[in-house]
DNA sequence: TTGAAAGCGCTAACAT
DNA sequence: ATGTTAGCGCTTTCAA
């Protein structure tokens, strides 16, 4: 810093204040310093900021998992409202192991982040409501009971039913429910809740179903061509929807129910960045976002 | 710390070591110290301890994009190597676009990691180099000339190839290549050497092709569905080998041929970490990952 | 716009 | 195992 200074023939304490965008500072001057420190390659150290001023400007994403593309929407949802806090987002996750998780929260959190956001987390509540003492924390995708959390989630129930009442509309009767590996239970309680009956394999489709409705990105896919592979005609013979937001569903051209991920990012990264401004004092907002139903190639009304 | 020394009843020079652990401290002391912090809450200040150390402790990662399923393949392999140097993982990404990918690595560099590892970069090379002047770079999936970082690639020619020859093998003769959206170059120019006929719709592939290589995991998908909705069964009528990893590529029973992502991933920290310990000065390594083919339920011989 | 001074929380080197 | 002493690169405050 101080041989930027001196290169641009100004105080250190001017080179401080460009670095940090600060509006005080003539435009002459400004650009001297910008140069010179283009032309040493200086870059601002965070680490002596961060331990300067107090905070960091970073706000950590803990994802559950890189491979779920619902996580990948979200982030989105956070990068896209990131801006509007002047912070930068950092992630790190647990790879779906819970006790990896953990570690890696920690790790987020010995950066002295301005916030956290958890997306879709495994791990136990407690160990979020500790985190959530040290500083602003937001959870998307899971209700955490805490005080101090900020909670966005979809409605795993409105989603079924809205998928079910569209089904119905089309006049479908017999739908079946696939559900491939773990779920939330609050979901599988929707289906049940719905009448439908669910079966854990792709093969086990029953043969009067004249819809189907699959859990899960990769589950509508593997439900798909499952389908297709038996000589049933999607969706002349089954009508198909996928609850999720499968990769290649454009391409695919399937038919989904999910609340949107990416809104779901959104309003986790503005509920965080209103924390961070208020302290962590403020009410703990509780968000949900209903369902949205694209109907794309894979529904139509049952054939008689 | 002082709280915590004070708390353990030893001195904070103790208290600096066992959070570090170090070994030369008696295990009586050092469970002290441990109950004191964990009674108090306390968390070393990874900011003011990079500082002071002038090492973070952090590998920073760029991933080009979070919805691609390669990257989260390959972040896998980086994540499985890591511990053996002793850092933690922070991922940026760029979301697809090369412009906010190199501000997401200007952010990284801030923060001053130990080591940076590139997954399929977009940003131009100038950058990239520039970034290895200031720490240790690896590069993952794409080659980039650069006296000074580490590259690790699949070999695409080798894999077309390999697919080629594979469906040669089961009698295919007339194979079509569907190829959509921006791809590597010298993947498209692999797909001409091998005389395929490369279509960019999933629709227009030629009746006449008894073998479909398709190109990208979510393409694949596409295919896939495409043919099946056409009404060619697929393996009977049509064999179908994408080239990369399918999301769900497993339960949709896909061949697929690609180099092993998780595979670069590993040699990518491998290189990095042995570049931080010997310093920048070692002499760049260029490794080459062959193409693995794995066969499953959708090729077949070629009906006669 | 400048200069000086204090300090963020920690590590490292040293002598004890 | 302990104290002590510097100092990492920056921000902040204050007076000039």
């Amino acid at each position: 810093m101080e041989d930027v200074a001196a290169r641009a023939g100004v105080s250190r304490a001017l080179v401080s204040l460009v670095m940090r965008g600060s509006p005080k500072v003539g435009r002459e001057r400004r650009e001297a310093v910008l140069e010179a420190a283009r032309e040493l390659g200086y870059r601002p150290n965070m680490m002596a900021r961060g331990l300067a001023a107090g905070r960091t400007g970073i706000v950590g994403v803990l994802l559950a998992d890189l491979h779920d593309p619902w996580c990948a929407a979200v982030h989105d949802g956070l990068a896209d409202e990131a801006p509007r806090g002047d912070v930068r987002l950092l992630v790190s996750t647990g790879r779906g192991r819970p006790a990896r998780e953990s570690a890696a929260l920690d790790d987020l959190l010995d950066l002295r982040p301005d916030g956290v956001v958890l997306v879709g987390p495994r791990v136990p509540a407690a160990d979020i409501d500790r985190a959530a003492a040290g500083c602003p924390v937001a959870v998307a995708g899971r209700s955490v009971r805490s005080g101090r959390v900020d909670c966005v989630t979809g409605d795993d129930a409105a989603a079924v039913a809205h998928a079910v009442e569209q089904l119905k509309a089309l006049g479908h009767r017999v739908i079946a429910c696939l559900d491939v590996g773990p779920r939330p239970s609050s979901l599988r309680r929707a289906c049940e809740a719905a009448g439908l009956t669910t079966v854990a394999g792709a093969d086990e489709l029953p043969a009067s179903a004249t819809a189907v409705l699959a859990l899960g990105d990769t589950t509508g896919t593997a439900a798909l061509t499952a389908l297709l592979r038996a000589g049933r005609r999607v969706p002349e013979d089954v009508s198909l929807v996928v609850h999720g937001d499968p990769p290649g569903a454009l391409s695919a051209q399937v038919t989904t129910v999910a609340a949107p991920a990416a809104e779901l990012g959104r309003l986790a990264m503005a509920a965080l960045l209103d924390r961070i401004r208020d302290g962590v004092s403020a009410e703990p907002r509780r968000v949900t976002v209903p369902p949205r139903l694209d109907e794309r190639a894979t529904t139509a009304p049952v054939r008689r």
